[in-house]
DNA sequence: ATCGACTGTGGAACCGGTTCCCTTCTGGCG
DNA sequence: CGCCAGAAGGGAACCGGTTCCACAGTCGAT
């Protein structure tokens, strides 16, 4: 592996002349120039990172964390932030965050000061009081994606929004029994923006004096643990909603699937609505709210890029748009 | 930000001293051990990376290359590899290798030359004569996940072993007209996987003497993909195979789908059978060959990290396990 | 002709660690 | 008592880049 005094060597000049000549900083006369990049060339060489990153200070590296890394909404957003550092040419170093406080100090307490990176994003995260020190200590950019945010540039989409709104449509088609699958007995177990789609929920049915009616099934944000919740809670005809709002589009497909099985009639018996537009939603003509985690993705390297070059870039809440999706998992109810 | 300099200065030893203190290397008393420590934590000291690296020559980081990341099997060997890492202490640089010649010339000739990881992980990777003499010049331990290797350590299942298995417990329940979902027109598009899968199926016919009857359909290997082959090949009543084999568990399930909305009985009047034991085959009953990507991951991570050790270590291929998981999409088809 | 501005280049310091090598000191053994 | 091995620690080189600064040469303006 050939370093940049071979290069200057080959060439003729000094370190200092090589470097210059291959950053394109400074004077070098366009005749230098050439010789030293036909050298770098011929000794294909490549500038070893550490001692690049060790003289200049910069990584060229942005730290992702992430709660997990298997589920459709992340890995369509770690695709879309791979996509776009790639592009920018940075190099992506990806954190899971298992549940577990061992794993969560270590990598607060250890990692992030190692200054390994430019810039943060931070997906779905909640820091304790500690952890939000030890990011603000560390004085590096943060982005973070999804509903909370404290302090630091954020991407999201309004998820009281995306539920109001999916309801209103049942709402507006004359449905006054709705229920929402994937709530959660425990408030605390739920995401941040899980807890929003129900307050959302909520909000709609209370505009529309449905207050009372309100039905929370909870669930896990699964295709599984939709399906087994309705299962339960279309099993008995008598207390059986005409209409149901899924926490996400994984868990109103699963209603969807317990439907079928139970042999009631999608849209007709009962009409379904989930959030998120899922790849598999098209399939199951759901109707849904559209967001995508891959624009996400890329709003927010936009969002980081724009803080590393310019740390004093204003601090700045992307809401991603979303929109109503009809497709044929809603009708009006029957009479 | 607080260097060795600093450390060792409050402790009122050297550089060269401190740094045998931390590190544990080299004599050091236990009361200039201890004094270096406490200083470091009063410091709240933390090595810089870079600086590290480039003495050391290791960056404790390992490159992860991957066709995609938002796929059920990606993901999950991700999450595995991820973990794996985290604990060892070491990084995780990931790149997506999204289908486009730009994005893997960039990677082989720029990015992994730059010396930034101590060993890679490539995944599902079938690398051309350029890009193979790019690895094997870079010097760096590699170790393959998927079918395809040459010249370095692997992990994978016996795709062949797989799609025979499944496909002999459908001849062994009595079927004799079975068909599999998810080949594609075009042998170069299938991974390699897949390619071999549908070898896996042709030879457990041809044992049978079934070999005349094997019928192949086209599909992504996607849920929507099983469910569009799946509607056409089913929609025609005379020519309805008794069984499907599924690429891998999401063709299956897709096909699944397929038969519950044509009204067609699973597994009375038609037999499923998937590969992979997905997350979501015990919803549907899925009957299926059991791999477990995570697992794999893991074990990628073990052979990486014997080779970083000691590169001498012998080239190993680690088959892993699969076996038959019989749930309630299979059984004899009806006389 | 003189001055200043600008171009082009090299030497050396620097980034923050690790490690080689040398010196000093201590204690055990012949 | 002398010698030697091993413990303890410091100085300096080194990893491979970038950048500051000094210096020389060119050129246009005064």
């Amino acid at each position: 592996m050939s370093t940049i005094a071979d290069v200057a060597a080959r060439a003729g000049v000094s370190k200092a002349t090589a470097s210059r000549a291959l950053s394109g900083r400074g004077y070098v006369s366009e005749e230098t120039r050439r010789r030293v990049a036909d050298a770098a060339s011929a000794l294909s060489y490549v500038a070893h990172s550490s001692a690049t990153s060790l003289a200049t200070g910069r990584t060229q590296t942005v730290g992702v964390i992430m709660p997990a890394v298997d589920r459709w909404f992340f890995s369509e957003l770690l695709a879309g932030i791979q996509e776009a550092l790639f592009s920018l040419d940075y190099e992506l170093a990806l954190y899971g965050l298992r549940q577990g406080t061992a794993t969560r100090e270590r990598l607060f307490d250890t990692v992030l000061p190692r200054r390994r990176f430019d810039g943060i994003i931070a997906v779905g995260l909640q820091p304790s009081a500690h952890e939000l020190e030890r990011l603000q200590r560390s004085g590096l950019p943060l982005i973070s994606v999804g509903p909370y945010s404290e302090g630091s540039s954020a991407v999201s989409i309004d998820d009281v929004a995306a539920a109001r709104i999916a309801t209103e449509h049942l709402i507006d088609l004359g449905h006054a029994d709705i229920a929402f699958v994937g709530g959660s007995f425990d408030a605390s177990a739920l995401s941040f923006g899980d807890a929003r789609r129900v307050e959302g929920y909520r909000e709609a049915l209370r505009a529309a004096g449905l207050a009372d009616s309100a039905r929370i099934a909870a669930a896990p944000p699964t295709m599984p643990g939709g399906y087994d919740a309705a299962v339960e809670m279309l099993g008995d005809r008598r207390q059986r909603p005409t209409a149901i709002v899924g926490v996400c589009d994984e868990t109103a497909i699963g209603a969807t699937i317990a439907a079928r099985r139970l042999g009631i009639a999608v849209p007709t018996e009962l009409s379904i609505v989930g959030i998120d537009d899922h790849e598999h939603a098209p399939m199951f003509s759901l109707t849904t709210i559209r967001q995508s985690p891959r624009e996400q993705g890329l709003e927010a390297v936009r969002l980081l890029r724009a803080r590393i070059e310019h740390p004093d870039t204003p601090i700045e809440r992307v809401v991603a748009a979303s929109a109503l999706v009809v497709r044929n998992s809603t009708a009006v109810p029957r009479p």
